[in-house]
DNA sequence: GCCAACGTTGGC
DNA sequence: GCCAACGTTGGC
């Protein structure tokens, strides 16, 4: 099994709309990067961990732990003309866009953004190099484990 | 709102 | 298949 980190925008879907969620269950719709979708397609396994994380709002970082529910299946907002991931250029025979769904399994103690710029251990982690914009990347085992465990300590 | 970095598009 | 132009992302 695979680890991930799976950018939301908050105003979109926060982590805890998606505690209210009906079986606490949503499609990760809107994903339009090949290599995004691919991830999703090719190595994304039914029971794969990901960070949840919030991007593009006040306070940047992880907000909680998800699983992968469903292997990859058509993203119905692509055949939408009214929604804003509406792509013309896909059609129902070929859809080019698929999407996972993920399900809570729990909400975590904050990890800001900033404290991940500040944990050595994670250097290299690719939602910290410069200019990332992938939506989807995965996370590497030691990376996980220091997030987890040293980082989602409940203050005491 | 700025801007750097990157992906996509389309003319040639 | 090149590459310039354009659009988007996302932290600040």
């Amino acid at each position: 099994m695979r680890y991930w980190l799976m950018k939301s925008e908050p105003a979109d879907c926060s982590i805890d709309d998606l505690a209210t969620m009906p079986n606490q269950t949503v499609a990760w719709y809107g994903v339009r990067n090949y290599q995004a979708r691919n991830f999703m397609r090719d190595q994304m396994k039914i029971g794969d961990l990901a960070f949840f994380y919030h991007s593009s709002c006040p306070r940047p970082g992880i907000a909680g732990i998800v699983c992968i529910a469903s292997a990859a299946y058509p993203d119905d907002t692509q055949f939408d003309p009214k929604s804003r991931y509406f792509d013309p250029k896909s059609s129902q025979e070929e859809p080019r866009w698929l999407n996972v769904d993920v399900k809570l399994v729990e909400k975590t103690p904050f990890v800001d953004l900033s404290v991940l710029r500040d944990t050595e251990a994670l250097a290299s982690m690719r939602i910290l190099q410069k200019a990332n914009r992938l939506s989807i990347t995965p996370v590497d085992a030691e990376e996980w484990r220091t997030i987890t465990t040293r980082l989602m300590k409940p203050k005491t």
